[in-house]
DNA sequence: CTTTCGATATTCT
DNA sequence: GAATATCGAAAGC
């Protein structure tokens, strides 16, 4: 049943992006459970691609909830966006970093002898890689219902209380919870890499699963306003 | 730890 | 021409 994945999806990106912490996207030979995203919030937010309209690279990101979004960044990496709700809003959450927890060999091929296994997904560039996504191919495919090549599979504990009460009410919950200690489980800050207001703490749409070492290291853009 | 730099497709000025 | 949802290497603290 992907009931719970479609609806948590058909919300905004800033409230679904957190409950994406812990998914799972699965194909192309590996799995990796995500713990690091990134909201962009279509033509309200100024750092979205969908800012300022549709062009023939971002026109995905304008598509259907569960719609994969890949974009090549600088001219050389490719990108993973989930899009989200409402339908035309033009936003998704970027995949920024994750665990590999199968077809780990698969996953160095792709990347190279150097990188630790924590570093094999840890960036949206080298999560990219990890995953053997390819542009044009995996651009504008479903990762609901098995028709592309990558499905995404929630949190475990998830689907069951996504059942049982909206969206936002699950997500509100997840940001409030604290481990034995009080540190909260799931971080926000500001987005990597972005610059102007849209970088600031006006936007803090970076969500992180707190001291998980397959999230990147923030690097603050020039222009940001923090 | 930090800063700097090159690689370079797409979009905007 | 300039900026960008980046990465890794190199050099200087």
């Amino acid at each position: 049943m992907t009931d719970a994945l479609r609806s948590l999806l058909a919300e905004p990106a800033p409230i679904s992006a957190p409950a994406l912490l812990g998914a799972t996207i699965t194909g192309r030979g590996v799995a990796i459970r995500v713990t690091e995203v990134e909201a962009y919030h279509g033509p309200t937010d100024p750092g979205s691609h969908g800012h300022r309209g549709m062009t023939e690279r971002n026109r995905h990101l304008f598509g259907p909830p569960g719609t994969l979004y890949a974009y090549r960044s600088y001219g050389i990496h490719t990108c993973v966006n989930v899009v989200s709700g409402p339908e035309g809003t033009s936003a998704g959450s970027l995949l920024r970093g994750g665990e590999v927890v199968a077809g780990r060999d698969t996953a160095r091929e792709r990347r190279g002898p150097r990188p630790a296994d924590v570093a094999l997904a840890r960036g949206p560039g080298n999560l990219g890689v990890a995953l053997g996504a390819v542009l044009g191919t995996d651009d504008g495919t479903s990762v609901l219902d098995g028709s592309g090549p990558f499905v995404l599979t929630l949190a475990p504990g998830l689907e069951a209380r996504l059942a049982s009460a909206p969206p936002a009410a699950v997500v509100d919950d997840l940001l409030a919870e604290t481990d034995a200690a009080g540190v909260p489980r799931i971080s926000r800050g500001p987005r990597t890499g972005v610059g102007g207001i849209a970088g600031g703490a006006s936007f803090p749409w970076r969500f992180w699963l707190t001291g998980d070492p397959t999230v990147s290291t923030y690097r603050r853009h020039k222009g940001a306003f923090d």
